[in-house]
DNA sequence: CGAGATTCTCTACGCCTGTAGTGATGATTG
DNA sequence: CAATCATCACTACAGGCGTAGAGAATCTCG
């Protein structure tokens, strides 16, 4: 846990992430991360000695890398670089909600997709690797809650289902417009606005 | 393209469905087909020459399977084996659709894991290999018709972009529950027709 | 400065991979 | 029945894989 092996850990996550997004989980190997990363043959295989490892030291960096994100799209700034205070930044008008997750999923699709393609495969992996399960839960767990919390804030008369739906039609989207076939061209960050506002009105019109 | 080449293939494309659910890409080789499959050592890179070949028969074997369960989704009953007429039997009172997802979705998250895995694994390879890129656009292509169909007959302003985001709604709840982490227990059939009826009111509403 | 511990590099092993060629088998046709 | 041909089974090859261990380099501290 020194610094230097941490900045060597975080070059070889940083790397097997790249290369899980432009060759996939077989060609995410031990000696393409050396040769990648441009590090001495068997490197990659030293700190990872074995695959499982090597799976979990990406899916690690990729959390962080992710983490950081979505903090810098709660507050566009930040006292000190950690997230101050998440629940305190909770948009609770329908108007600051459509547009935070339009931002968040428009991004996304559009900057984010190398982000995203490498989590869809380590979700993958993760439906036959017990041992990841709970690492890739916990990635996604402060934005599922952030959802409940919204909701919850907005007067949904079911916040669980409804913050878990408003993640899993943010995903939706996300995963048809990258991998999926839904789209020729991507929507537009007015789409996705229009729909979102949607969702929101028929989850929280009066029961 | 003889009969006995047929079934080959099919049984070739079946074990090769199996083997990316069970191991992912990384499990699916020739080799490994041949001995899941219980033919002769060789016979998957004969009818397969290539890994792209591979891949593609798989597709396609998964494309037909596919087919078959969607069109049996549609009508419990047909005269013939296959689809009559797919425009003429869609649902086009709130009722009768969201009766139709729910059931679609409720079963594709608790009988049709496998069948999800799968696609997902391909997907995210077709975001490499332009060759498959083709035949998995087409595969979903009459779902993605159908339910712009639906929006259209149940009288939205923007039939094209709601029935897109139906479907990227169904498919967000599906991929969180089979690979994602949004639910320790999958959202129940309840909850999910709940769910639909929230998002096609939003929909639908006056403009 | 020098001994000991740590960190890293390099190499070797056995196994599995995609791919292609070669010969056996069985059907088809004259 | 014999000749032809497509179909298939089998084998070979060159390269890549995960993994582990032995030694070099570097750092730590008396």
């Amino acid at each position: 846990m020194t610094i230097g092996k941490g900045a060597r850990l975080d070059l070889i996550g940083d790397t097997a992430v790249n290369l899980l997004v432009e060759r996939g989980m077989r060609g995410l190997t031990h000696r393409a991360v050396d040769e990648a990363a441009g590090l001495p043959p068997g490197s990659t295989s030293y700190y990872a000695r074995t695959r499982a490892a090597l799976l979990e030291v990406t899916l690690a960096r990729m959390t962080v890398r992710e983490a950081g994100e979505f903090a810098e799209a709660m507050a566009s700034e930040g006292a000190d670089g950690n997230p101050p205070d998440l629940a305190a930044l909770l948009p609770t008008s329908r108007e600051a909600v459509v547009d935070l997750l339009a931002d968040i999923v428009s991004e996304a699709i559009r900057q984010g997709r190398d982000q995203k393609i490498a989590r869809y495969e380590l979700a993958l992996e993760a439906t036959r690797r017990p041992e990841l399960r709970g690492a890739y839960d916990e990635a996604g767990r402060a934005f599922r809650e952030a959802s409940v919390g919204i909701m919850a804030a907005m007067g949904s008369q079911d916040p669980v289902r409804h913050g878990r739906f408003l993640v899993a039609w943010c995903e939706g989207i996300m995963f048809d417009s990258i991998a999926g076939a839904g789209w020729s061209v991507p929507p537009s960050r007015t789409d996705i606005a229009a729909g979102l506002g949607e969702l929101l009105d028929g989850m929280l019109r009066a029961v």
